[in-house]
RNA sequence: GCGCUUGUAGCUCAGCUGGAUAGAGUAUCGGCCUCCGAAGCCGAAGGUCAUGGGUUCGACUCCCAUCAAGCGCGCCA
C-alpha cells in the first residue's frame, strides 16, 4: 500500500517537475508513516515540509501544489493538507477490508517480506562460556537473539543462527582441573577447593560420572597435587597463580590423555546441559561453532599470516600484536602471547573471517553490555581483513536484574549462587520469559519482575495476549457448539458491513504488522512486535467488549467471524517470532490437557 | 582519567527519518456482566521529556557542556 501511495506521489512531482514548477534537479525522498490518530487518516508524508527549505516556499503551499497534482487512485478517498503541511491520505473503506481476506488467505505467511534482500547473515548469540549452566543473565541474550533471528527471517533475510563455543583455553583447564580435584574429593581424598575453581554443585555431578566410568584410575594424594603449588589467596597468595600451578599439576599427573579425558567428560555434560537448557527456553541453532577448530584447523595460523602480510601486524616485547589503532581502535591487541599462545582475540579474528569464508554476507553479534569494548577492535579486525565494517553488527544487550516482592534479586557469579536459566522457566515458563526479556528495548536495563511474570491476569503482559487469542478460539468454539459453521465466503462477501469504530481500529492494526516486522528487522528490535501484540489484544478486547461477534444476521456474523480469525492468526505469528505459545483456552485445566 | 550506554507520569517503559495535542501498562479514583470467557471493557487524573546552552520554520529526537546511573578500559577469558 505505501508502495503504491509513493508511486502516486512521485507522479506527481514528476509531472511537476515537467511543468517547471519543481526544479528537475530536485530528487525528493517519500516517506510514508502511519499516522498516529485516525483524523490523521492512514497514512502520512511529510513530504512537504522536507521541501520547504530547498524550495524555499510555505510547506503548505507546497502541499497544496502535490495535492492538486495528485492523480486519482482506487484506494484513495481523499487527501487532506493539515497541520503545518502534511499530507494525510486517507484510505477507501473498501481498501482498509481488504486486509482481512488477505491475512486469511496468506494465513502465518502474512507478513513476510523481502525486506532483507536474501542477505546471507549469521546472528550469534549466547555464546557463554561452557564452564556452567547458563544463569538467567544470559536468558535476555538467547531470548533477544532467538527472536530477533525468526523476525529477520521473516523479513527476508537467509538467517544462520550459531552459538561460538569457547571450547579451548585457560577457563576450560579451570573447569577440567575443578572437576578432577572434586572427583578426588569423592575417591575420599580431602582436598582443600581452589578459590578461583568452579564451585558449582554441578561440577560434583560431573566428578561423579568420570568417578563412575573410571573408578579410582585419576586418583592422586594430596601431596602429590599440591607439589610446587603457590599459595592461594585465602592463605595470603595468589589466586590466579594458584589456581595455574594446579592446572599445570593436574596435566603433568594425568598426563595428556587422562587429562583430556576428564576434560571432554567435562565438556561434554555443561554443552549437554547448555543444550538441554536452550531447547527447553526454545531457543535453536544451526551451529554450534568450536573454537578448538579454529585452533586444530589451519584458520588462526592462516588469518595471522594473511594480516602479517599485509603488514598489520608486529613485534614487541616477544608478543605479536594487530595494529588496531590503525583502525580506528584504543590500543594495539596482542594475538599471540610472549608464551606462544594465541589470544583469545585472534580466535575472534580467525572466527570472523571464517563466517564471510563460508559466504556469509553479513554477520550479526548480539553481545552482552559489558563486551562493548568489543567493538573497535572487532571492526578494525574487519577492515584489516578487507571485509566491510559495515557488514559486521554488534547489538549489546543490557542487563536485566531479577525483581522479587519488589526487590533486587543478588547474584553473586562465584559459588554458583546464581539463578539458572532453566530455574527461571521452571518458575514462570516459557511463555513469560521469552516475552519479558524482550518486551523491553534491548539498549535498556530490564527489570524482569518475577512475581509479574508468574501472575496470571490481566497485567500480566503475555497473558493478555494469549487471552486474546484464547478468547477468539472459544468464539469458534462456542459457534461448533451452537451447530453454527463459520463461512469464510460470505464473511468475505460482507466485508462492508463492518463499519464499528473498534472495527475500523482493528483494521489498522492488523495491516500495520508487516510494517511492524521491518520496522523490528531493520531496527534489530523485537520489543517493537511485543508492544504491537498488547495493542492489538487491547484493540480486540475493546471490540469483544462493544460488540457481538457472534451475532444471529449470517452475513454480518461471518464477517465478524474473518475479522477476529485475522486477528488471532496474527498473534499468533507475532508470538511465534518471540518464542511464545499461542494457547486456545487460558483454563489450567485445559492447558494441562493440551500440553 | 578516557570511552560506551542510559536518564520521559508515583513505579515499569514506548515514542519510527527532527514534525501534528509526548503515549501505554501499573498504582489512584469513578463506572460496565440477563449478553460469544469480567483473566475483560469504558472514563478521570497524572509531564519543566535529568539540567543548561546551541542548530532548525519546527527538538524527547541532532550538537556541546554539566549532573546522575550502569558498564568497559590486560600478553584475562
Amino acid at each position: 500500500m505505501i508502495r503504491h501511495l509513493q508511486e502516486l506521489l512521485e507522479k506527481a512531482v514528476d509531472d511537476l517537475q515537467r511543468k517547471g514548477i519543481f526544479p528537475k534537479e530536485l530528487e525528493p525522498q517519500i516517506f510514508f508513516e502511519r499516522t498516529r490518530s485516525k483524523e490523521h487518516g492512514d497514512f502520512a508524508t511529510n513530504m512537504a515540509l522536507t521541501l520547504a527549505k530547498p524550495l524555499k516556499k510555505n510547506p503548505r503551499e507546497i502541499a497544496q501544489l502535490i495535492a492538486d497534482e495528485l492523480i486519482e487512485s482506487l484506494h484513495v478517498a481523499k487527501v487532506e493538507i493539515a497541520g503545518p503541511g502534511f499530507l494525510n491520505f486517507f484510505l477507501t473503506e473498501n481498501c482498509r477490508r481488504q486486509i482481512v481476506k488477505q491475512i486469511l488467505k496468506l494465513g502465518d505467511s502474512f507478513g513476510e517480506n523481502d525486506f532483507g534482500n536474501n542477505k546471507h547473515v549469521t546472528v550469534e548469540y549466547v555464546s557463554a562460556n561452557p564452564t556452567g549452566p547458563l544463569h538467567v543473565g544470559h536468558g535476555r541474550g538467547a531470548a533477544y537473539g532467538a527472536s530477533l533471528s525468526n523476525i529477520l527471517e521473516k523479513c527476508g533475510y537467509k538467517v544462520h543462527r550459531e552459538y561460538y563455543v569457547n571450547d579451548n583455553g585457560r577457563q576450560m583447564d579451570i573447569l577440567a582441573t575443578s572437576v578432577w580435584l572434586r572427583y578426588i574429593e569423592l575417591c575420599g581424598n580431602p582436598v582443600v577447593f581452589p578459590s578461583n575453581g568452579y564451585q558449582g554443585d554441578y561440577i560434583v555431578d560431573i566428578a561423579r560420572k568420570v568417578r563412575k566410568k573410571y573408578g579410582d584410575k585419576f586418583l592422586f594424594t594430596g601431596q602429590e597435587l599440591f607439589e610446587g603449588v603457590p599459595a592461594d589467596e585465602k592463605d595470603g597468595g595468589d589466586k590466579e597463580l594458584h589456581i595455574d600451578g594446579l592446572i599445570a599439576n593436574a596435566k603433568h599427573l594425568l598426563g595428556k590423555e587422562s587429562y583430556d579425558k576428564v576434560f571432554q567428560i567435562a565438556l561434554k555434560n555443561i554443552l549437554k546441559g547448555i543444550k538441554q537448557d536452550l531447547e527447553k527456553f526454545n531457543v535453536e541453532f544451526d551451529t554450534w561453532f568450536s573454537e578448538k577448530q579454529l585452533h586444530e584447523g589451519d584458520t588462526i595460523d592462516r588469518v595471522l599470516k594473511i594480516l602479517k602480510d599485509k603488514g598489520y601486524l608486529y613485534e614487541k616485547d616477544g608478543a605479536l600484536w594487530f595494529m588496531a589503532t590503525h583502525f580506528g581502535d584504543d590500543l594495539d591487541r596482542v594475538v599471540q602471547r610472549e608464551n606462544g599462545q594465541k589470544t583469545y582475540f585472534a580466535s575472534d579474528i580467525a572466527y570472523l573471517m571464517n563466517k564471510f569464508e563460508r559466504g556469509f554476507e553479513g554477520a550479526l553479534y548480539a553481545f552482552g553490555a559489558d563486551h562493548h569494548g568489543y567493538i573497535p577492535r572487532l571492526k578494525a579486525a574487519a577492515k584489516g581483513l578487507d571485509i566491510n565494517p559495515d557488514d559486521i553488527e554488534i547489538v549489546l544487550i543490557q542487563f536485566a536484574n531479577l525483581i522479587k516482592d519488589g526487590k533486587k534479586v543478588q547474584m553473586g557469579t562465584r559459588k554458583g549462587l546464581f539463578v539458572t536459566l532453566s530455574q527461571l522457566v521452571d518458575d514462570v515458563g516459557v511463555d513469560a520469559a521469552r516475552f519479558f526479556y524482550v518486551m523491553r528495548s534491548h539498549d535498556q536495563h530490564l527489570d524482569f519482575d518475577l512475581d509479574l511474570a508468574k501472575s496470571q491476569n490481566s497485567e500480566n503482559p503475555v497473558f493478555y495476549i494469549q487471552y486474546a487469542h484464547a478468547r477468539i478460539c472459544s468464539i469458534f468454539d462456542k459457534l461448533e457448539q451452537q451447530g453454527l459453521q463459520h463461512n469464510k465466503e460470505i464473511g468475505n462477501a460482507s466485508l462492508a458491513l463492518l463499519t464499528e469504530d473498534q472495527e475500523q481500529d482493528l483494521f489498522r492494526s492488523i495491516s500495520s504488522y508487516p510494517e511492524i516486522l521491518t520496522a523490528a528487522a531493520r531496527t534489530r528490535s523485537p520489543h517493537l512486535v511485543a508492544n504491537f501484540l498488547r495493542e492489538l489484544a487491547q484493540n480486540f478486547h475493546s471490540y469483544y467488549n462493544a460488540h457481538q461477534v457472534s451475532v444471529d444476521d449470517e452475513n454480518l456474523r461471518n464477517a465478524r467471524l474473518n475479522l477476529s480469525k485475522a486477528t488471532k492468526i496474527i498473534i499468533a505469528d507475532g508470538l511465534k517470532l518471540l518464542g511464545a505459545s499461542a494457547p486456545t483456552s487460558m483454563f489450567s485445566e485445559d492447558i494441562k490437557q493440551t500440553q
